[in-house]
DNA sequence: AAAGAATCCGGGCAATTGCTCGGTATGTGG
DNA sequence: CCACATACCGAGCAATTGCCCGGATTCTTT
């Protein structure tokens, strides 16, 4: 009845999915696995969970929800947009950046799915983060990922958010993280920075990016900017006295979009999202701390691509 | 707390996606989604369920299991094939069919998404009805869909397993199925048929197609053939007369993989698998009673891919 | 080798879910 | 207008699942 695995060998994560097989495809009970596996019904009902946890299992909605086309189509007219996706809302208390992540994967999937070559920028940020744990493994051997954004924080560890990485993991890509410290204090340090031979190649690529994805931070007492320790109390207000309502990669707006000359953006180690001449600049960013700065964004062009939630959608458009 | 829903028009379809997102991708519970969409628990519940029977719900796992890698090596190198997938074994009484058809799915959308235009031509049968059911929506307008045989079952219905109209359905492709019954009883008129210039069409696409899937059927007692009533049980005894011991959409073949000449052959409405040069002919097929046809099939050449399950493999290697 | 830490395992329980059943609204044909 | 058929709906119950806990096992460290 039941047949002992034949490589007694087989990995955790194999055995995970395996379960997880059964239960998603197969529609099994966790009981029914653990005697097909030979093993506990606990065991298998961790197992399941594990896949879960590991991201082996990915769900995927095949409905466009009338309401939420409608949002989207509305956004696109108002904000002369290329690329909009607005997710359905979910729950009152639940993490926007959530909810979006599985869409904005989809959106960068098809991108990925091209077979000509394209260069990809990436800012950071959790909702960046979220979106790449959410990307399929593709093999994508022929595109290039490229940093927009220094990946070294004030206290020296490589990684606050290591969106390239991980991306570059999944879809074994060439990738091109940028070498340099998310602020740099000293000009002169800086510009020996920006004259090194392998950030010019960075550089050179993400001016002719066929699409960039970045995060949208608000420049509120919560923003990420801050929060994480990247800048601190006294730059921020200085940003905010200046005009500031949010930015991309680090690079602060005032609530008409344009981006601002400061004594912070002078320090910023990284590029502007830029990409070449009709090239997609999509912004992936939800949550009511989000709606000022989007909208400001959105109205300077600074994008011309958006997913966002539903909730974001009606308070950009309210 | 709750918002009554802004169109209290939204499609039944709208409200099962909306109850699936929250459930699947927001991990609420059905008392949650209950309160959320404000309707009762059981409505929720009933929702989700409708959800998944409409195959709103595409549930996908990441992870290549390392027994089935192995058994895809083993089987492409014994058989020289191009394109192999095995299915993770489900339970002990599971339907086969149900196991490869999320793989078999995940093949054919390679196809697919090719920016080039694709010539497909698809057989019919169960397995790859299960096929096309699992493919999820995708933009196909520049790709071919063709039939390889007549869509009238002999008792005068248009379909049988309707392969070629669901998938078009889905995949919003051109489609050409084949106007013709699948057994023609009088040479004189499937010669009148086979001189329809629609019918040259659709030949000269399926000689010419990209790839082809085909089911595989057996020609024991249980062929689906003569189950589903298109062919007679003197017409089966006379071909396993002649050593049939499967078949690839009709055309009968012997263990060797020979394609048969017999009164049944000649009374065919369709055509063979074939393709241009280089084309990929994959066999979708598991179970035990596909195993010997399927050896055969392999043998023969008549295939030079092949979607299956880990049994099937297992059989099919001993 | 022994102590300690960490992990893993299965029992048991509470929450969640799937499903059946009887009742009610809706609609349809006479 | 009534009788009948159909679909929908909520209550209640049994099965399934998620998770916490004490005990066992393995690995590390001294």
């Amino acid at each position: 009845m039941k047949k002992p695995l034949s490589d007694p060998e087989e990995s955790a994560t194999d055995e995970a999915a395996r379960a997880a097989w059964l239960y998603y495809v197969g529609g099994l009970t966790q009981d029914q696995i653990a005697t097909e596996l030979g093993v506990s019904r606990q065991r298998a009902q961790r197992l399941v969970s594990k896949a879960m946890t590991e991201g082996l299992i990915h769900v995927r909605l095949e409905h466009r929800i009338a309401g939420c086309l409608a949002l989207e189509a509305e956004l696109k007219r108002r904000f002369d947009l290329k690329t909009v996706r607005v997710a359905p809302r979910l729950g009152e208390g639940a993490d926007p950046t959530h909810a979006i992540a599985p869409v904005a994967a989809s959106v960068m999937e098809r991108f990925l799915r091209q077979p000509e070559p394209q260069t990809i920028a990436l800012g950071t940020g959790r909702a960046l983060r979220a979106m790449v744990e959410e990307l399929p493994k593709i093999n994508c051997e022929h595109h290039k990922l490229v940093s927009l954004i220094g990946n070294i924080s004030p206290d020296g560890t490589a990684s606050n958010y290591d969106v390239i990485m991980r991306a570059a993991d999944k879809l074994n890509a060439r990738h091109y993280p940028m070498p340099l410290p998310v602020l740099l204090d000293d000009p002169e340090i800086r510009r020996s920075f920006y004259a090194l031979p392998q950030l010019k190649i960075v550089a050179l690529l993400a001016a002719e990016a066929d699409v960039t994805f970045v995060g949208v931070g608000q420049m509120t007492e919560s923003a990420p900017l801050y929060v994480d320790g990247f800048i601190s109390a006294e730059d921020l207000r200085e940003e905010r006295a200046l005009g500031a309502v949010g930015e991309i990669a680090s690079w602060c707006f005032d609530s008409e979009g344009r981006y601002l000359e400061s004594r912070l953006s002078r320090r910023v180690g990284g590029l502007r999202p830029g990409g070449r001449e009709g090239a997609h600049t999509i912004g992936i960013a939800a949550g009511p701390e989000k709606v000022t700065p989007l909208r400001a964004a959105l109205k300077g062009r600074l994008l011309n691509g958006l997913v966002t939630s539903e909730e974001t959608v009606e308070a950009l458009l309210a």
